[in-house]
DNA sequence: AATCATTGCTACCGATAGCGTAACAATCAG
DNA sequence: CTGATTGTTACGCTATCGGTAGCAATGATT
């Protein structure tokens, strides 16, 4: 593993991947992609799975991610990932097993 | 009423999960595990790394992820990642790989 | 020693993003 | 019709973020 971040020492962080964290950096998107993972909801289920989010944000954040073909809007169904979206699934499902070992000892710092 | 077709069936969030999930929905807290990749950074070459991020927001994720022992800092060298955050890491590369796949025609909406 | 450069970090403040509540129109059930 | 449920927006408030400047501490140079 030390091997592995060896062979990174040079690579410049790609513009793409700059993206894709900008994206994870906002408020709640990828715990929106987290819940759609059981399959479509609507706006309001969405808005419940996340524990309330406020709905202005939840609206920005849809807007998003539809706009970055992450998620579609289903009429009459709701929102479900697109096939993009199933990917970085996929990646959140590594997530999830990592998260497993996070300290539990931390509590929002100042 | 039409509620009994969404709640069904659905593993619930773990708390664990949820954690992750908020942390990484903080500003920069992904790009700067991501940046520490190639080694141990001190603050200034890990803002700069960063793309010139504000020092105090810099500053706040430090903290925050020393909490979580995702990075140690160390004296005289700066910060790197802890073994926890090496593990976080692999979990990047994957989402590096998958953000090539993000489309392009996506710009910050309102 | 005096000077200068570099370090990590803090203070301040304006700008933006997020939150919470309340509503709205549209749709659908009864 | 009435009443419930939907997606969505409006509003005002607070928290977070961003940008710039500046500090004290350390180390090198002269």
């Amino acid at each position: 593993m030390a091997q592995r971040i060896q062979n990174l020492r040079r690579a410049p962080t790609s513009d793409s991947m700059a993206r894709a964290l900008d994206l994870s950096g906002r408020r709640w998107a990828l715990r929106i992609v987290w819940e759609l993972r059981v399959g479509p909801l609507n706006f309001r289920a969405l808005r419940s799975a996340c524990g309330d989010i406020s709905p202005s944000v939840l609206q920005s954040r849809l807007h998003e991610l539809r706009n970055d073909q992450i998620i579609e809007k289903i009429p009459g169904l709701g929102y479900r990932l697109s096939t993009g979206g199933e990917k970085l699934f996929q990646v959140l499902a590594q997530l999830d097993k990592w998260s497993g070992t996070l300290s539990d000892g931390s509590r929002r710092s100042k």
